[in-house]
DNA sequence: CCGCTTCTTGCACGTTAATGCGTACTATTC
DNA sequence: GAATAGTACGCATTAACGTGCAAGAAGCGG
C-alpha cells in the first residue's frame, strides 16, 4: 500500500467516522503506529484533522485556513451531509453502486470524492445531475416514465434495464426501517424496483437520518438480516442498532465533528 | 508492447483502480521499475495522475465549474429565456414533445405553463429535474450511459426506447443551422438520436440563438426543409432566414420584452 | 549499405523518503 | 503520585527516486 494512499484512506475514516484510533488504523493498514502518528501529526499540520491523545478528530472549525483551493470541502455541515459523507465512505475504487431515488442518495452522490473512481447507476436525474462533474464517476440513468413527486423513473423499463447489471453496493433508500421488519418503502413501485436493485447488488447498505429508524413503512424491500452497512447517526434509536449488530451488521456513526 | 500502449494501459489502471504501484507494474509489462517511473512522471507532467512515493494516484477533477449545461446557458440568459418562453409557446396542450440534450432545451422547458399538459420526452436529467414541480407535465426519460459533457443520455438504449413513442413536436438542440445544410450537430452518438428522434415525431421545430445560424457542425442530422418551425432572436441572420421561408418554414420570432 | 541521429530502455550511482525500533518524555487514570 | 498508555525524537534500514550513461532499435540521408 502506498503511503499517499494510506492518508488518503485515513481522511476517508475521518470524515466517516468523525475520529480515528491510531492502534486500530496502525493494525488496518499493518504498520506500526509510529506510521500512523507521523500522518495524523502531517494531517493536523495541514489542518485536516485535530490531533488527541489515541488518535485524531474531525477538525470542526470552518475550512482550513491554509488550503488555497481547498477542494469542495465535504466538511458536513449539517446531519445530512455528515451522513452522506459516513456512507460514500463505504465505496471502494472501481465498484458499481445503485442509488435509487431518495433525499440521501443525492447527498451521498454529492459526497463522492472527485478522485475516486466509481460507476452510478442511479434511475434519479437529480444525481445524474449532480455527477456532471465528477470526471471519473461513470453515470448510468435508469429511463422511463418519470415520477416527480419521488424525482426517479419507476417503471419496467428501468427495472428491466438495472436487471443487466450486477453492483458492488446498493443505498437503498429507506422510507423506513426497523430492526425487526428491515427496510420498507411508502410506494409499491419504489419498492419493487429497491427489491430489484437489492437482488442485483453483491452487498447492501442503509444510511437513514434518525426520523426513518424504528419506523415501518407499508411495503416491504428487504428483511433486516440483509442489510450488510448501516450508517447512522449519533442520536439514532440505540436498540434498533444494537438489533442490526447482533444480526451481524457493519453500522457505521457519522461522527460530529466538536 | 509499444511504449505508448502501454501508457495507455497504465492510464487505463489508474481510472479503474484510482492508483497504481510501480513495482506492481514493472512486473505486468516486463519492463524495469524506471521505465514505469518514467511513464508516470510523463503522465503526472501531463496533468493526468498524481505522482507519489511508490507509484501514483488518481488526480482529483479539475475544477467544480457546474455542468457544462449550465455554464453555457448561463452566457446570454435574457436572450436565451426569450426565445424559450417563445418556443414553448408552440406546444399545444395534450402533445407529446421529445427535448434533447441541448442547453436552449432545457431553458425551453422552464418555460412551459405550469397548466399547460404536456408529455416530455427527454434524454437530459437536467430537463427532467426541471419538469419536477410541473404538476401537469409528464415526463419520459430516455437511460442509458450518461454523458457528462453534453448532458444527457445517448446510447443504443435511449434511441431504442424512443423510437416506441410518436411525439407531436421535436424541439432540436441545433449545433449548427443553416439555410442549405439544414441542422448539424458536433458529435456523431448526439446527431443519431437527433435523427431518431426526428423520425419519430410529426414535427419538426428549432429555437436557435443567433451565434448558431448560419454554421455547419460536422455530423448531419435533418435537411433544411425538414424543419416546420424555427424560432429566433431579432438579430439573426437575415439570409438564413429568408431561406427558411421560402422553404415553407413558419418562423417566430421571440419578442423583445422590454 | 553505411554512418548518423533519435528514442527507448536498463543499469549504476548517489540521494531522498518512509518505516520501525529504542529511548526518553508526557498525558491520563486511578 | 505511581501505573499505564500514548508521544516525540534520533537513528538505522530499506525501498524508491533522479540522474547520467551506455546499449540497442528504429528512422533518415547519403
Amino acid at each position: 500500500m502506498l503511503a499517499e494512499e494510506r492518508t488518503v484512506a485515513i481522511q476517508h475514516r475521518l470524515k466517516r467516522d468523525g475520529r480515528v484510533v491510531a492502534a486500530d488504523l496502525a493494525q488496518e493498514f499493518a504498520v506500526s503506529e509510529d506510521t500512523i502518528r507521523r500522518d495524523l501529526r502531517d494531517l493536523a499540520k495541514a489542518g485536516l484533522c485535530r490531533k488527541v491523545y489515541g488518535g485524531a478528530l474531525l477538525v470542526a472549525g470552518p475550512a482550513p485556513k491554509a488550503g488555497p483551493i481547498m477542494q469542495r470541502s465535504t466538511l458536513a455541515a449539517d446531519d445530512k451531509a455528515r451522513l452522506a459523507v459516513a456512507a460514500a465512505g463505504l465505496i471502494a475504487p472501481g465498484q458499481i453502486v445503485f442509488l435509487d431515488a431518495a433525499s440521501t442518495n443525492l447527498a451521498i452522490a454529492g459526497a463522492i470524492p472527485r478522485a475516486l473512481p466509481v460507476t452510478v447507476v442511479t434511475n434519479t436525474p437529480a444525481i445524474a445531475v449532480a455527477l456532471s462533474d465528477h470526471a471519473h464517476a461513470r453515470v448510468i440513468l435508469l429511463g422511463g416514465v418519470f415520477d416527480a413527486e419521488r424525482g426517479g423513473c419507476f417503471g419496467g423499463a428501468a427495472i428491466a434495464a438495472l436487471q443487466q447489471i450486477n453492483a458492488d453496493l446498493f443505498f437503498v433508500g429507506a422510507c423506513g426501517l426497523h430492526g425487526q421488519i428491515g427496510v420498507t418503502a411508502f410506494d409499491p413501485a419504489e419498492a419493487e424496483l429497491k427489491r430489484a436493485m437489492a437482488q442485483q447488488s453483491t452487498r447492501l447498505a442503509v444510511a437513514a437520518t434518525s426520523d426513518k429508524i424504528a419506523t415501518i413503512a407499508p411495503f416491504r424491500v428487504a428483511p433486516a438480516d440483509a442489510v450488510d452497512h448501516l450508517v447512522i447517526l449519533p442520536d439514532a434509536d440505540p436498540q434498533t442498532v444494537e438489533m442490526f449488530q447482533r444480526l451481524g451488521t457493519n453500522v457505521h456513526l457519522a461522527g460530529r465533528p466538536s
